[in-house]
DNA sequence: TTGTAAGCGTTATCAA
DNA sequence: TTGATAACGCTTACAA
């Protein structure tokens, strides 16, 4: 691997000058330049960013940490980030296991997204005390140097139980995820709707999922074998709700005369199979999550937790509103 | 940001002792170790990578590129790989732009591993001179440092074809995705199979799609319309094939009675829907191919493309042969 | 217009 | 058992 000093001895200058063209400075004449640049070519020189980056201290360049294999939203979050970045110039390494350690770190990336739900809190305020700035997305931290990016599943999970209650439906099914901020508040919302609309709910129509499609299909099963048949089952991801349709279909369930069934995400399988569910803008939180990363990256301070707005999409598996 | 100079000032020790405990050396007393440990904690000491990397030369860091975010399962060859490089104590970045000039760089990561079809040969080439290896996947390149693994398109077309001959389907249509050698391969085993077997296929039986369902979709109303009414439709990828099926449905026609429809990849929307496709090992694909650039890494001079196989799953979207 | 030299944060060598 | 020093590849004052 040639390296700067190869380049200025082969071209007869000194490192200095052949540093100065490769960053565009002016200062040398065209003939120098142009030696230099000839030279680069022939050796075939490569700028060791390790080297420039110690030197100058940063690198422009972000990550992105993730654990999720099954989603295929993380992609739609990715293309966000990655696009947003673009523009800003900066670069974006994503990164799934445990290496963080390594990249969150001032002199490796100037700041993180973090979707990963394994990485505890404690590590992140950890970093966020020495003015490593962090984007957290589907948690809430509300710290100097944590910005938080959420969807707003309370008012999206609301709106969805809402048409439902309008639509008539009287005796409700809850399939939970595993616990989490996020299957918190879609069934807080959820118990709320109902509550205020006068519908009882009891703690034994709620049954216990973990975002899985297998874990809704068991729980299908498990409703189906009961002595109270709801109307509607509610679920708090469209995986489950898929694994319950299987459930169903398997069993002569029609849906939805005979149950109706929803989710939440919007995934392509479910807008392929019709399942009324909320449409996260997955793209668009990937964005925003990225030109706030920057905001704070450049000495923005507004650490304010951003809810993002969703969308319900009736579809074929239960009435319309 | 507390540097090694800090913790050694502080602990009233050297910069080189400090490292010495750092990095598991035990030339050092007791005391002194545990002094550093305690200042370093103390000051919420977190090595510089950057220096380090510098320093030492490699960093154990692979890269992982791509750029198409409509395909889940790219998350299963992450998946994959991340699964490889973590039994050997290495860390994974992916990247998704054009930062590839400053990653793909033997100061930053010891090796690559390419799916993203926009990286054209040529550059892959000028790296793979310069020593730095690269796994390539879903294209050939048969060069030194650069390994190819890819999918055994081929064979696998050409058994799903010999089955649906099997199965007696004599009218077909192709819907193909953009050009590309994945496509080629799977056009050529389809025609092959045919010819073998004496099935007459026009050129205007072969539909170009991009690989979207929309293309599917787009040119599945062109085959509605045409007056040669194949009786199985055989899609280069699974996402056409949604789309076919979404217009065929529409559409009053039936599947498979009126006509067959089949797909390739195996995605999880073509699994929910019980599309008869290809089923191609992700998680498989990424982790030997991490494997492989490994070896690559370490030394290894096994250059010789790595084919994968496949198994055709059969579904309700056409007869079982 | 060009070159010299210091320094970014670490580790390795070698001497004490 | 410890520490001084050089070096990794680059940029940047500043000097020439």
């Amino acid at each position: 691997m040639a390296g700067i000093k190869d380049v200025a001895r082969e071209a007869g200058v000194s490192p200095s000058t052949v540093s100065n063209v490769l960053n565009g400075k002016t200062n040398m004449s065209p003939k120098t330049r142009e030696l230099v640049l000839s030279v680069c070519d022939r050796l075939g020189y490569e700028p060791n960013m390790i080297g420039k980056s110690l030197k100058v201290g940063s690198n422009k360049t972000i990550m992105f940490s993730f654990s999720d294999f099954e989603r295929k939203f993380y992609l739609s979050i990715i293309r966000g980030i990655s696009e947003y970045v673009k523009t800003k110039d900066y670069d974006l390494i994503i990164c799934t296991n445990k290496s963080l350690e390594k990249f969150m770190n001032k002199a490796f990336t100037n700041g993180c997204i973090m979707l990963d739900r394994r990485c505890p809190d404690s590590f992140l305020l950890k970093k966020a005390e020495k003015n490593y700035p962090i984007v957290v997305m589907d948690r809430i931290m509300d710290v100097p140097n944590i910005k938080s990016v959420v969807v707003n599943n309370y008012a999206a999970e609301r709106d969805l139980v809402q048409g439902l209650v309008e639509c008539g439906y009287k005796k409700f099914a809850f399939i939970g995820g595993f616990e989490s901020e996020d299957n918190r508040e879609r069934f807080k919302a959820f118990k709320d709707v109902l509550d205020e609309n006068h519908i009882p709910f009891k703690k034994e129509h709620y049954y216990d999922g973990d975002y899985t499609k297998k874990s809704g299909y068991q729980m299908a099963r498990l409703i189906l074998l009961s002595d109270h048949r709801p109307d509607v089952v509610v679920c708090a991801n469209d995986e489950m709700a898929l694994g319950v349709i299987k459930a169903f279909q398997e069993n002569g369930v029609k849906i939805p005369e005979d149950i109706a069934v929803c989710g939440f995400d919007d995934t392509e399988t479910a807008r392929m199979m019709g399942v009324t569910t909320v449409d996260v803008p997955n793209f668009e939180r990937g964005y925003l999550a990225a030109q706030y990363l920057l905001e704070l990256i450049e000495g923005g301070t507004n650490f304010d937790p951003f809810l993002i707005t969703t969308n319900v999409k009736w579809r074929s598996t239960t009435k319309h509103p």
